[in-house]
DNA sequence: CGAGATTCACTTAGGTGAATCTCGGTGCCCTAAT
């Protein structure tokens, strides 16, 4: 037992290891939360400072550290971070389908005898029983999970490994887990915590406004005067800069146009053959690139200090997704400007991406399959005949509704008062569908923001469940004068440490929000605090967000966002508080 | 859900308007053919 006290130890492991002489703000409690054993969820800003918060308790730790991210260019990068500074104590290895099996077994050699500290790995190595029983064998110290809010934004089609991460971390023999993420909303961070099993984490989440970005909307009312106002646009700004496009079709054609009007630039997306898209890339971050139109597929780990700007040609599928990307603009803390150049129609194709839903039968198949006794995920595709991959994410709706439980060895069973396989499938179906509500109400917000007259940074704000005290003066409404200062709740100076560390309790259900440190304010345009509890008539329990003027945010667990007004909400007293 | 492309009906030759079709994001991993 080292008596040393824990601040000290990891000050010195920070300077000698790392060579830093302090650390930054909030970056200290977390570390220390996790050398005693506890859980952490950590949202900070990329470049934020968020990996040092598992790197450097990982010096002072027995075993190896685990480290969980989705993308095997982003792993290669931080592992390149880590060698690069030539400390054994660092040292950095990898183990997934680029390296050849004799590499693999190099690398789990090299954790066996200390000569590497850190695995990175993703979850679909660990979904491989085989794969997990080498990890678990490694009798790893840490365990933490890199953009962590894919278990949330990524639902059972895409990636479902993500979703069993929960289980394969215990599986793992359950060291504390850190959860690291640029952005989380309220529900997302309960989905986090629900999805990997966090144990009451100590949370940090810091760095959400950010005061040198200038956000603005346009509304457009076709798509050549979109073009038209985003070339304007271009053409006057420094670069370089991003544009951020729905489809890959449209990312080509406004690389093409830009560069057409002598703006140089290429599209990015996951069409690409990999050379081409890492020289684009590389392009871009050498700045011999002005400007990258991007689909999604641009921006993960994306850490460039000076881009200047961040356009949408299209509104994107959410708060969370708008404020990740517009977050790459203005690192280095320069002023940095986001328009949002949108058209009410394109709500269209966010709705048909949450659309499409899992195949009754399948499930149906899959859960009596799971009736017929224990089974491994490999034996139960032979048993229900369907391949392993769709097995993997059929389990995790069946999980969520109570028809499948993991027992030890991620041997899988139906538990003893499970519903019928009928019932099961039905349960699921209802299930996911709920998701997909979610998902529909989260683009009726980020519609709500382009449309909104008000204070879009406090819009952003209040979304992700911080209520400022004034207006935030860096964007188009705060700076055309429409945005109305509501007068009615007395500013509550919040200290500078309330805001950045907040310890949040446990969260049953995905749509559950933590309570807030301020004091609730009541009065007759404010009938219910914000973080309170309330029930609708129609749509059940839920969360108070935010007010915006006479109109109250709600997130109910049913039917997800809500926007009310007040004046209605009284008169017919559709809301009653909890 | 909606934009843009394609087909169709009409009818006596080239184009019109309507109906129908197609497509749309994010990335692991593994296997088989080069």
């Amino acid at each position: 037992m080292n008596l040393v006290p824990l601040a000290p130890r990891l000050r010195r492991a920070a300077r000698h290891h790392f060579g830093w002489d302090q650390l930054r703000p909030g970056q200290l409690p977390p570390m220390r939360a996790l050398l005693k054993k506890h859980d952490a969820l950590v949202v900070l800003p990329t470049g934020g400072g968020k990996s040092a918060i598992y790197q450097v308790p990982a010096t002072l730790l027995p075993g190896p550290t685990i480290v969980i991210s989705p993308l095997l260019a982003l792993q290669q990068d931080q592992i390149a971070g880590l060698n690069g500074r030539g400390d054994e104590r660092l040292a950095a290895v990898r183990v997934s389908s680029a390296e050849t099996p004799n590499q693999q077994k190099a690398a789990l050699t090299a954790l066996r005898e200390g000569r590497a500290r850190f695995l990175f790995i993703t979850p679909e190595q660990l979904g491989n029983p085989e794969r997990l029983a080498e990890v678990r064998a490694l009798r790893p110290s840490l365990v933490a999970v890199d953009e962590a809010h894919c278990v949330s934004a990524w639902g059972y089609d895409f990636r479902p490994d993500y979703l069993q991460l929960g289980h394969l971390i215990r599986e793992l023999g359950r060291p504390p887990v850190v959860a690291l993420t640029a952005t989380a909303s309220p529900p997302v961070r309960a989905d986090i915590t629900a999805a990997l099993g966090l144990r009451d984490p100590f949370t940090l989440v810091a760095g959400l406004d950010r005061a040198n970005l200038e956000l603005a909307a346009v509304h457009c009312t076709s798509d050549e005067q979109r073009w038209q106002r985003l070339l304007a646009q271009v053409r006057k700004e420094p670069s370089p800069g991003i544009v951020y496009a729905p489809t890959r079709a449209i990312a080509e054609q406004y690389a093409e146009r830009l560069t057409d009007n002598g703006i140089e630039a290429v599209a990015f997306h996951a069409g690409l053959a990999a050379g081409e898209r890492n020289r684009r890339y590389a392009d871009f971050m050498a700045d011999r690139i002005p400007v990258m139109v991007a689909t999604s597929a641009f921006g993960m780990g994306v850490d460039k200090p000076n881009i200047r700007w961040v356009h949408h040609v299209a509104l994107p599928d959410s708060p969370d997704s708008y404020l990740q990307e517009i977050g790459r603009a203005g690192r280095d803390g320069a002023p940095a400007r986001t328009i949002l150049y949108f058209r009410p129609e394109d709500v269209a194709l966010q709705r048909f991406f949450a659309t499409g839903a899992p195949d009754g039968k399948e499930l149906t198949q899959l859960a009596a399959a799971l009736r017929e006794g224990p089974v491994t995920k490999t034996a139960l595709a032979t048993r229900s005949g369907l391949p392993a991959r769709r097995i993997t994410s059929l389990l995790s709706l069946l999980e969520q509704i109570g028809a499948v439980e993991v027992g030890t060895g991620n041997k899988l069973t139906a538990p003893r008062y499970a519903p019928t396989p009928a019932e099961a499938a039905r349960l699921a179906l209802a299930q996911f569908e709920r998701h997909q509500t979610l998902r529909r109400s989260r683009i009726d917000m980020m519609r709500q923001y382009a449309e909104s007259a008000n204070c879009r940074g406090n819009a952003l704000l209040a979304y992700f469940g911080e209520q400022a005290d004034r207006a935030c003066e860096h964007c188009d409404n705060c700076a055309n004068g429409t945005v109305v200062v509501d007068p009615v709740v007395p500013a509550v100076k919040v200290p500078w440490y309330r805001r950045i560390f907040r310890r949040e309790a446990p969260l049953a259900t995905a749509a559950t929000v933590p309570t807030q440190a301020a004091t609730p304010q009541v009065d007759s345009a404010r009938p219910f605090p914000v973080s309170s509890e309330v029930r609708h008539t129609e749509w059940g329990t839920g969360t108070v967000m935010a007010y915006e003027r006479d109109r109250v945010v709600v997130l109910f667990e049913e039917v997800g966002y809500k926007t009310l007004s007040v004046p209605i909400v009284q008169k017919s007293k559709l809301l009653e508080p909890v």
